[in-house]
DNA sequence: TGCACTACCTAACGATCGTTCGGTAGGGTC
DNA sequence: GACCCTACCGAACGATCGTTAGGTAGTGCA
């Protein structure tokens, strides 16, 4: 996982500040984010971080390679936050409440780092192929942490039934980043709650449906 | 609504053949879904019908009214896919039948008209401010005949949970068309079965977790 | 003082973009 | 035959794109 700050920075630049790189990925990764990665152009960045076009040439070798680093950065976080989940866990839980903690561990770093995973959800269908291609090896590890996950969960579900309920709750987590006000409109722990007493429960049990 | 065919274009041209119009706006939602909306050029899809790029601008004014019209012509289709399912229900049917009715309606409106509706899904978040302002009224239509139907299915529910729970399965149904391979992995009636009998009845029950 | 290095700059390159202009070929109408 | 309309075309417009070449100010080190 490549970090935000590549060189021991804080050295020489004021600690809490962040250098022109890290400085670089923060307003690309947003801006990708909010307009789209062929409509954000090189200069629009530079402008976003008062710099010139050619500047951002001096800590990135290419677009293509900005992006690049930025979605190896989303890709770390959830996966980061996979395994702290994973970690917290005590044998003999109950499979709603492990659950539960892999959702808010996601939305967690989906939202914590907002600009960099979002990126994999908005822009990931349209970036070149070899951008693709050196982020996909990233995106199996992470699926497979949840295949696994799910597969626990619900032994009784067969492999394809397995990678359904992964890819559902998939569009229903990462659809959250267009539509939840973090903050505004309540914890992601809340969210996380409804989600799983849905998804384990069932809209008929908790809506009061006929 | 638009239509494909906006001249009575089967009295000049061949019965069941696309007139270059038709042709022009299925290639066009074909590449705006699956390379993006600024990363496919007017020559591109010019290429995709055998034309050169001028002759795009007979047919529309730009391309952003281009993408409008596919976005227009996306959002009738799940429209009117919703209204169809509504009106072949039955009075006192189980909330669960009407639901899955209703998905199978969109899923269906999603990959029978796949380029259109893709449109929603995928490049929405990136067009032009303009384009964007002329797709709001027809979604949010829509958008409010499905807080109605899951209002009426479970009426236990605050204004605020019917909202996440439509979100959240507008983000499972939308994000089949990534994921799901219509025909090769099976029919769409299926996978609204799965997707109900989750939502409705839970994991919990279905998958055999502890 | 001199050298090297980092972090930026101005200016320009060729390519590609959406779009427009001024055509032309062919069919229908009178 | 004159006229018009639809459906296309070649060629070009200015703007913007990613990228590069070459330069400069500032800092740390010998």
């Amino acid at each position: 996982m490549a970090m935000l700050t590549s060189t021991p920075a804080s050295a020489t630049s004021p600690p809490g500040l962040l250098d022109g790189r890290a400085r670089i990925l923060e307003a690309a990764a947003e801006l990708f984010r909010t307009r789209g990665y062929a409509e954000t152009s090189i200069r629009t960045i530079a402008d976003a971080v008062d710099m010139r076009a050619a500047s951002i040439y001096h800590h990135f070798e290419s677009k293509d390679a900005l992006l690049t680093e930025i979605l190896s950065i989303g890709m770390g976080a959830v996966t980061a936050a996979f395994d702290d989940a994973e970690a917290a866990g005590v044998p003999g839980e109950p499979g709603a409440r492990r659950l539960h903690r892999h959702v808010v561990a996601h939305l967690d770093a989906l939202f914590g780092h907002k600009a960099f995973t979002a990126a994999h959800v908005t822009v990931f269908p349209f970036v070149p192929p070899d951008v693709r291609r050196a982020s996909v090896a990233d995106r199996d590890q992470y699926e497979a942490r949840w295949t696994a996950l799910l597969s626990d969960l619900a032994p009784k579900l067969d492999e394809s039934q397995i990678r359904l309920v992964r890819l559902s709750l998939f569009g229903v987590m990462n659809s959250t980043l267009e539509w939840f006000d973090h903050g505004a409109e309540g914890s992601l722990e809340e969210l996380a709650r409804s989600f799983v007493s849905t998804l384990w429960d069932g809209l008929g049990a908790v809506g009061g449906g006929s």
